[in-house]
DNA sequence: CTGAAAGCGCTTACAG
DNA sequence: CTGAAAGCGCTTACAG
């Protein structure tokens, strides 16, 4: 037999509302303004009164309502993630990152996808942060990438983090992925294979991260005395059907390479299209190693080597260092590196 | 030369505040009540008053406080998406179904994934719901179909639409994507083939639309006298992992089928590995199906005939029923139907 | 069809 | 350390 205990928020819980702020005053014997004090964490409360309170709160089950705060504030609890990378598993993961460091904090994560190259998008993020009061918004790359949109945002006021593969604002703002060092490590694992006849399918010049995988791998083999010469870097679209041209292009010239290394997941499995087509032995007679450890590396067969990016890590990162700036330097500190996963994709050449 | 104009707004825009409702009140010469009335669309307003308000909104680029709203209407204008779908793909084209819906409608998307194992899932449904005030939500499977799910925010008076294979609720509740539908268009196909010794790699039987697939090809292939065997049915977990540990059962044993149906295209991807590995040429020595049209399909070689699911149209839908209750039997009549995508995975048995 | 008053649940600015 | 008053930008309930 279970005795129901009566509790001090009965009265508003039996009424069906939920309980308010006055509540919690009445019931504890003190101003709203000390319970507003304890809710936003101010010292300047007694002890002894902020644990009867709290404990008032608790019993009644008291959350304070954020669109009452967010009038007030003139600021809401809402963090808004933009983005316009066209990869679900990347965007998820971002969001998974995103809501690890909201969780229990009252904040909450708004999607906002969009598309960087058409010309109203920059307005549209700016109706959306101005209209939503965000209190903050994370910039997943591309669009991370563009500095009119980081300049906006600082012009309206809102705050925002960047995510990006290089610095390219000020640290508190910023969370670097250094796609550099997995490119390298992608080059230094093919030399150790021996590979030396080694092509590159690059992503697109005009996104940042596709710079810095070409860079980090070329500047990598060079600092082992490898050159590699222009006709074995093929920029393609960091989709899977450019991947495919780009293999047709490098597979069926008069020499082929004994390795391949992609920008991405997407075009790697456009090179395992044609390779298999053309029976092309993959890895003894071709070794292909892509980047991003999508969920397509381990369900290509043979599953593919890949770099490997702390996509969640990253995204509860940015999204942490909008809610607790104090934190910032110490997070952004903290260094978010890619390294390579080995899978069955490469061996050294014949 | 331009000439800069000056708006009737030059005085809110110059200080940098934003305009409200008090501003469009006093700048065209109504009550903020009337203003009220404009932005809710009520048909008390004389056409000509309406017509000079809305042309001061214009002009000083008034639009409503949300929060403030929020606060006056007892209800937020957001909307939840509550899921537990581990597919990226699946989550991210709901997502911009809803977006799809959403756009300039004043109401954004907040997303809420969870794990429907977890004994205080439902508890934390509720708070996020009851906290926002959310103005509704979107139930994706498999957490749509979990009853106390759906009975707790008929509770708390939230309203809600739950995607599922089947109807489980009220018309005005429900975006039914009839999987049985494309379950059977599979076996019509693989008996058009003239495949007879057909297997099935299901989902868990603890999802509905599992069941739906499985039953949906089951009975399509009993509608032309053929009958499944016990034996020829494996269930398996939706996952890769588990589509390898079943196509080991299948494909090993003593005769082996000449054609599999997966449940999803992530198990019809560890069929692929199995028979690689094992030699078994696809679509020559046996012939593979998905279920999804996930970005998989098309990556494989060779590439996955599938079965498409209007994923993000059925967000779009289920989006739009909550904040367009008028339109929602009309919306929840339309059908969504999935259809088969051919490709090369598939072709008549030697 | 239009409006003045009161209120939604909080916080800020000021006072003590 | 604590509180009474005014206000955030809207809507509801009531009146005309």
């Amino acid at each position: 037999m279970t005795v129901r205990r009566k509790s001090a928020g009965s009265d508003a819980a039996a009424s069906g509302k939920a309980s308010t702020i006055n509540d919690i005053a009445r019931l504890s014997g003190v101003s709203k303004k000390t319970v507003s004090r304890i809710i936003n964490d101010s010292p300047l409360v007694r002890k002894d009164t902020r644990d009867r309170v709290e404990a008032v709160m608790r019993e009644v089950g008291y959350s304070p309502d954020p669109m009452a705060r967010g009038l007030a504030f003139r600021k809401s609890f809402l963090i808004g993630m933009v983005y316009d990378n066209p990869t679900a598993q990347y965007i998820v993961n971002m969001q998974y990152g995103a809501l690890d460091a909201l969780r229990d904090s009252g904040f909450e994560l708004v999607v906002h996808p969009c598309d960087s190259r058409s010309p109203g998008y920059i307005d549209g993020v700016r109706r959306f942060a101005q209209q939503q009061k965000l209190h903050g918004v994370m910039l997943v790359p591309r669009a991370s990438e563009d500095q009119a949109l980081a300049d906006m945002l600082a012009d309206i006021d809102c705050r925002y983090t960047r995510i990006a593969s290089v610095a390219m604002d000020e640290p508190s703002r910023m969370v670097v992925t250094h796609d550099r060092n997995g490119a390298a490590e992608v080059a230094d694992y093919l030399l150790g294979l021996g590979h030396t006849d080694i092509a590159l399918i690059t992503g697109p010049q005009a996104y940042r991260s596709a710079i810095e995988r070409t860079q980090g791998f070329i500047e990598a083999m060079a600092s082992k005395g490898v050159q590699v010469p222009k006709a074995r870097v093929v920029e393609a679209g960091y989709t899977f059907e450019s991947g495919v041209a780009a293999a047709e292009k490098l597979l069926f010239g008069k020499q082929r390479p004994t390795a391949i290394f992609c920008g991405n997941d997407e075009m790697a499995a456009g090179v395992y299209k044609v390779a298999m087509r053309a029976g092309i032995a993959i890895p003894r007679q071709l070794s292909v190693i892509g980047f991003d450890d999508s969920p397509l590396a381990s369900r290509l067969w043979p599953s593919l080597t890949s770099v490997r990016r702390h996509t969640r890590d990253t995204g509860r990162i940015a999204a942490a260092m909008l809610i607790q700036p104090e934190a910032a330097v110490a997070l952004s500190a903290a260094s978010i590196r890619p390294h390579l996963i080995i899978r069955d994709s490469a061996q050294p050449p014949e």
